[in-house]
DNA sequence: CTCCTCCTTGGAACCGGTTTCAGACCGGAT
DNA sequence: ATCCGGTCTGAAACCGGTTCCAAGGAGGAG
């Protein structure tokens, strides 16, 4: 009589070893004081039908899943890998388990938030590169659903971010401390359901520049979308000007990448002929030894994990913007002006 | 008298609606006929309360969660990345969810499949790069649950996974064929809880040699953690042998690159004085221009997904491991021998 | 007008756990 | 012997849905 098929229940173990379901669930969960040999009864019945109890039950009946979810942009965004890692890294030590879900689409984005924002999929929600719809966020608190935003800006959430208009300022001023001139920006235009960073960086481009006295040229300044072959193309462009840039700033790696091969086609020499700097210092930057103003995205991961299971243990969580460190490393795309 | 706390329950629907839950269910599910009129109140009174049905409840009852568990190393597995992605996109016509865990450790091991094994978390499992233990085994058939093995070969499952053995025979007569002779092997030494890959790499490799009638030097293969400095460590005991290799078949491209480092700290030129040759054909690897034999990663998640859909569907899926093929990429890591 | 369908609907059982609450049982004190 | 307190224990309510089943009501046929 060995139960082959389907899962043992808790009322099979209780019947197995002669007590209610209520012994059998203090036993599991250690609770109130069950006299020894009781206990020993329920274990062999728990062992002798190789029982588990079920985490949907359980969940429902506790109202907690011990599962946090993050909702992030997988494939636009390269530089998500990192941050999931640092999530991962500040659960370990926790109790809670990850679920991650990948938005690529405004409509898988929909999809994601009905997932979690009724707050009973996961006990918390870890928000990535991705920016919640009002409606969503109006939700997600009736729903009382610890949230917290990484990349990205909102005013009624608590978020990690980066301070992106002295990012696009560091960048720009180590190509102008390089003797640069025509400094040409090739920015990022978010989808619909991206935080919109690249703004800010621009931003800061044009501060740097008018810092040193240099005036912005409406035509060394251009956007597309984050893809590698897009960036090429405005590189190519650019870089065929009659009076073509010395140094590109681009907003993200990606889009530096698609610069750098842009101007291999093009047979301009980096960094001899061209300075080409990047933006987040992901994984292959190095790789390539491109230069580039590093954020700290496995942090940005880790420290979001952190807040978060701070807000899940009860503690409060200020809602603010917590802005991390820049920093800028130099490899070997940039270099000193031609011109100069 | 707005529900401002808590979210509403399907008895608040049918309360206001003026109707029993159980055609407020109706509703929610387009099941049986409902009348229209009695259909706009229900929709009514979910649109006034923002009423969104609890997945947990939903889940207990239907015994369905739609979602389906990937477990997999996440950190000692570069690869496994592309994999992923490989799953999204096979499940990203499904109304599947996915759930990512990553086992980094045989503890995390443990605890993903006791998560998944009971089959209520998910649907479906994937099991990636890891090899579930045979109780696990045990334990998931008799749950009942569907599981597909990808990277990974066992005896009762369904499994994608390469021809490791000729994948290790292609990358050494390639380099054979460039005139070597002194080829040296970096295997990988794999945690306990991972599928020995490495193992039918080193017989093809060997197989290869002695096709050429190359004798194998046990001082030329050499195994270590696939983690990049310990490969750089092993290279660098290859590359100041007396009689150093003038070619290097590293079992993975992590280690691939561990070899070019420690080539360049010797000042030992690629491809002109050392030949290098990885396998796997991540991301990275076209950056720095790496040879590598590919297997296809993201392809092996497609599948995967497209198979464990087949068996969620209902429909039999054959136990057996189905081979992907593999593919000689050449760069510009491996050239002809200096000694020919 | 009556009877019989068919359509629509609500009550209640069920999914598998947790927890409250009250009662059974035990030993020790009076 | 009786009473009291504390320790263990099980029945039942609950979490929030789905669905079986029986019943009410409307409309058509006889």
């Amino acid at each position: 009589m060995e139960p082959v098929s389907g899962s043992a229940r808790i009322a099979d173990v209780a019947a197995r070893a002669g007590v209610g379901v209520a012994t059998v669930s203090r036993v599991l969960n250690g609770h109130a004081s069950v006299r020894p040999a009781t206990r020993e009864r329920v274990l062999d019945a728990i062992r002798a039908l190789n029982y588990r109890p079920s985490s949907v039950a359980r969940n429902l009946s506790l109202q907690r899943t011990m599962v946090v979810g993050a909702v992030l942009p997988w494939f636009t965004n390269p530089s998500a890998v990192q941050r999931v890692r640092g999530i991962v890294e500040g659960l370990s030590s926790s109790p809670y388990d990850l679920m991650v879900f990948d938005v690529e689409s405004e409509d898988r984005q929909r999809r994601a938030f009905e997932l979690f924002d009724r707050g009973d999929r996961a006990d918390g929600l870890l928000v990535v590169s991705t920016l919640p719809p009002e409606a969503e966020v109006e939700r997600i608190r009736n729903a009382g659903l610890p949230c917290i935003l990484v990349d990205g800006i909102h005013p009624s959430l608590p978020c990690i971010a980066v301070d992106d208009v002295g990012g696009g300022e560091m960048a720009t001023r180590h190509l102008i401390e390089l003797g640069h001139r025509r400094i040409a920006h090739i920015g990022d235009t978010p989808p619909e359901f991206r935080f919109d960073w690249s703004r800010d960086r621009t931003r800061g481009y044009e501060r740097a520049l008018e810092r040193a006295g240099i005036d912005v040229r409406p035509d060394y300044v251009r956007e597309g979308t984050r893809l590698l072959h897009v960036a090429r193309g405005i590189a190519t462009e650019l870089l065929t000007l009659p009076d073509r840039p010395t140094a590109i700033f681009a907003a993200s790696d990606t889009q530096a990448f698609g610069t750098l091969e842009a101007a291999r086609a093009l047979g301009i020499r980096v960094p001899e002929e061209l300075s080409v700097i990047g933006f987040d210092d992901i994984e292959v930057a190095s790789y390539v030894a491109l230069t580039t103003v590093r954020q700290p995205l496995f942090e940005s991961g880790r420290r979001g994990a952190e807040l978060l299971l701070r807000a899940l243990a009860g503690r409060p969580v200020e809602v603010r913007t917590e802005l991390l460190p820049l920093e800028l490393i130099v490899r070997r795309t940039t270099g000193p002006s031609p011109a100069a």
